[in-house]
RNA sequence: GGCUAGGUGGCAGAGUGGUUAUGCAGCGGCCUGCAAAGCCGUCAACGCCGGUUCGAUUCCGACCCUAGCCUCCA
């Protein structure tokens, strides 16, 4: 395959090659476990799901996605709640896997949290104070920023400028108001391991350094993340982990997702529209925040709305409308490759938005057609499509049906439809409308065909 | 203030130096007992001002506006 991806460290679509010829490695920084899962986690969550199914089907992909479980705003939600960390930790990180399981997120190969890489911190930190690059003052450890010639090169800022524009207090113990903390001291009520500076904590920058290392190696082809972690956390990454290696190559392509807005504002706590996925999925199918998810280009902002899962709802329903009552063999379903089109608009830095137009097409083509094996032949065309993209992997019978309980039970409406077509064919279209109407009010619209009528949940 | 990204038809959202994106909505038609779904047709766009060019929405420059980052943050 052709893969073109963009890399943040050089600011445009270079071509994908990877280390070693057949194995990729990826780390995608994932979720600190204090809260439920937003929507704007789910992003990254959604998007880098879909370079990793797309990575698959060519390579031997090594997929590591951590978990952040010891942090300021865990400890904070462990005084608040007067629980221990790691009931809050694990009950967050059960949580999360569901919540990004229901969007269709496969699981990582591995899940490495930071509390259990202490060690391999530590060896870290160590290294980096014996090769200079780090110091210790006040029982913090901080990375000497001006140690590495080539900070900022990832988020494309220099030193005298961020110096400049900052506004932010400089604690006394630092040498330089951007060196950052690796280890600091934790008090006797925090969580604390005993190091060679004393009982503390690590940093927040080096967990994905050490994990990074320890599972994929000091070289990864793709580091993930979200566009705010550009700055400062992934270029610190960058920083501890090339000076701790000597100088070795930490990660080969740097993507970053786009941020997401809620109705043209921007997401936070103060202005109360946070909107959880745990929430979401409870009235609308995890499909749909996936479809929406992916209707915009991931590097693209993307602004959250009702309109928004409107939208990406009628895209299912017009998807699922096309393969709907299409009898398709197990074996043509499973010997099915995704059209050309649809992979190479995904091979360019994952075009969802060109791979979608794709699908809709051929679900125009395959609606055009009467002819049953090219009817097959396009369904499944499409649901490998949607394989790829983690999409259309529900049945139709079932889509349509919805998920939540409607007023009429499944057995009631078939009842209705059976009077109904007594009433046609006694061509009293006064009593089938009735029925008809009867059936809109419960929020089920019926479709006639010549193969008989369909129903489907329109609420 | 600095850095980065962006401003496309009613809305969402790709893309391109000259030719239909796509989805929803609108309009006309086909199908239907009537609808719905589907199909066909159709309307409609490239922030502003210059420059390069035979030709720019697409390249270059200035300007205006928006978002993110510069502090914890996907």
């Amino acid at each position: 395959m052709t893969l073109r991806l963009h890399d943040t460290k050089r600011g445009r679509k270079v071509p994908f090659e990877p280390l070693y010829d057949n194995k990729v490695t990826m780390y995608l920084c994932g979720p600190t476990v204090y809260n439920y899962a937003h929507i704007g986690n789910a992003r990254p969550a959604v998007v880098f799901d879909l370079l990793v199914r797309l990575l698959r089907r060519d390579y031997e992909l090594t997929f590591a996605r951590n978990i952040t479980d010891i942090d300021d705003k865990i400890n904070a939600a462990s005084v608040e709640t007067g629980k221990p960390i790691d009931e809050i930790t694990s009950r967050f990180i059960d949580a999360y896997n569901e919540d990004m399981s229901a969007l269709g997120v496969l699981p990582p190969d591995i899940e490495p949290r930071a509390t259990q890489h202490i060690a391999e911190m530590i060896a870290m930190i160590e290294t980096l104070i014996a090769n200079g690059n780090a110091y210790e003052a006040e029982s913090h450890v901080l990375f000497d920023v001006s140690s590495h010639d080539d900070y900022g090169a990832l988020s494309k800022r220099n030193l005298r400028e961020m110096i400049a524009g900052s506004r932010v207090e400089v604690a006394p113990y630092k040498k330089a108001a951007h060196d950052f903390v690796l280890w600091k001291p934790s008090t006797p009520e925090l969580p604390g391991w005993d190091s060679p500076w004393g009982r503390g904590r690590p940093g927040w920058h080096i967990e994905c350094s050490a994990m990074a290392k320890k599972h994929l190696g000091k070289t990864i082809d793709i580091h993930a993340g979200g566009q705010d972690l550009v700055f400062p956390h992934h270029e610190n990454e960058l920083a501890q982990s090339r000076c701790a290696h000597d100088g070795t190559e930490f990660a080969r392509y740097w993507l970053h997702n786009g941020f997401l807005s809620m109705d043209h504002e921007k997401m936070s706590k103060s202005l109360g529209n946070v909107v959880l996925v745990r929430d979401l999925i409870k009235t609308i199918p995890g499909e749909v925040v996936r479809l929406a998810l992916l209707s915009a280009h991931y590097r693209q902002p993307l602004d959250w709305s009702d309109a928004t899962i409107e939208s990406a709802r009628r895209k299912l329903d017009r998807l699922y409308g096309a393969v709907r009552g299409v009898d398709l063999p197990a074996d043509l379903r499973a010997a099915a490759e995704p059209p050309a089109a649809l992979l190479a608009a995904l091979e360019d830095d994952l075009n969802t938005p060109k791979a979608l137009a794709e699908l809709f097409g051929l679900a125009r083509d395959l609606n055009k057609t009467s002819d049953a094996d090219e009817r097959r032949r396009m369904t499944a065309s499409m649901l490998a499509a949607g394989s790829v993209m983690g999409l259309l992997q529900t049945d139709p019978e079932d889509w349509f049906a919805g998920h939540a309980e409607g007023k009429l039970a499944g057995d009631e409406i078939d009842a209705l439809l059976a009077k109904r077509k007594a009433a046609r064919k006694s061509r009293d279209f006064n009593a089938a409308d009735a029925i008809r109407d009867q059936l809109a009010d419960a929020g089920i619209s019926i479709e006639d065909s010549p193969e008989g009528t369909t129903w489907r949940r329109s609420d």
